[in-house]
DNA sequence: ACCATATGAGACACTTATGTCGCAAATGAT
DNA sequence: ATCATTTGCGACATAAGTGTCTCATATGGT
């Protein structure tokens, strides 16, 4: 077959979008490559995750400066702080079915770089939604940290329905952003 | 010391908060009991971890009894759903914090019995979110199954908060429910 | 003081996951 | 066709978790 990392990668992450637990003789056969290829590759689980961590991360970032975030932070401009808050919401729902499994706390591996780079990632969201409340876009009254975990939990959330096919995926950035803005009432 | 089965019960869901993954070595240490003698009460982990479960969703059930669900959707009215939902979600940040280890997926069992419970729980809730809709207390334009799911994302969301620090425990119903009702604009 | 019960400590077998190694077979480029 | 590289397969050692068992000790009620 000769597959490459990348490939490896993209086999592995959607094993653990399916079963967060998998061993590495599972992923290996998802992958579809023998237990000695995969450990050829990644020498050990740890490098496997560390990685699939860092791919993922590289999707947030990506999604983060795609969306546009630091130029709408600096520019303080309502229209366009709403704008890039909706393209990097849908973003994000992509993101949470690629790699929803780093979602689920426990799964991932505990290096003091990966919590770096999540807080430093995590930080340039909360600044632009600080600065949506100072342009009026979100209501001044929530902690900006708390605005982005009720993102966080909105993405939870919206990954759920998807499994459970409660919602339609094309209905869901509407109905993710409609409820993020507005509530249920 | 002459642990009950309550007290073990106890220490291991608080356990299991911090460390969702513990091994029934490191229960046992957190019991503050050997191993044998965690294995005399609970004979395997599993059964150990269903008891849990079983306790978890006693709570759950206790407070949609004690905020009055069925009433409330019998009823129809407005004002009393309103209250019945504003209760819940107060009960619910409790059972949050106590059983939030149960809210991770992968961590609890897959036991159909258990399966069928969370359901029938989660459909009790969904159906008071119907009729509060009905009754206009509920934006009609989302799928009840979806506000049961964003209620969900919220009880996650608040409970990060909590362990991180970012809201005070005293402020969190009032915060949840503004942002459950009106969004973030 | 006595006795039934509960506990702790440790040993044991069993299972599963991890990581390494060697070798034969397949692959692929030249 | 040849040769270097990659792969699959199986064996192996190691580690960790689970569940059982025994025996000495501690506890608590009478």
């Amino acid at each position: 077959m000769a597959m490459n990392r990348e490939e490896i990668v993209a086999a592995a992450i959607q094993r653990l979008n399916r079963v967060p637990t998998s061993s590495m003789a599972e992923l290996a056969e998802a992958v579809g490559v023998s237990r000695a290829t995969l450990h050829r590759h990644f020498s050990t689980r740890e490098e496997l995750l560390t990685e699939l961590a860092n791919r993922s991360l590289d999707s947030w970032e990506q999604a983060i400066e795609a969306a546009g975030v630091a130029a709408a932070t600096a520019s303080g401009d309502a229209e366009q702080i709403r704008r890039t808050l909706e393209d990097l919401l849908s973003r994000h729902l992509v993101y949470a079915e690629e790699h929803g499994f780093a979602l689920s706390e426990h799964v991932m591996v505990v290096d003091p770089h990966l919590e770096r780079r999540i807080d430093e990632l995590e930080e340039r969201e909360i600044e632009l939604f600080a600065a949506g409340q100072r342009a009026g876009v979100i209501r001044a009254d929530l902690p900006a940290r708390w605005v982005s975990s009720v993102v966080y939990g909105l993405l939870v959330a919206a990954r759920q329905s998807i499994l459970r096919g409660d919602v339609a995926r094309r209905d869901l950035p509407r109905i993710v952003i409609e409820t993020l803005y507005r509530g249920i009432s």
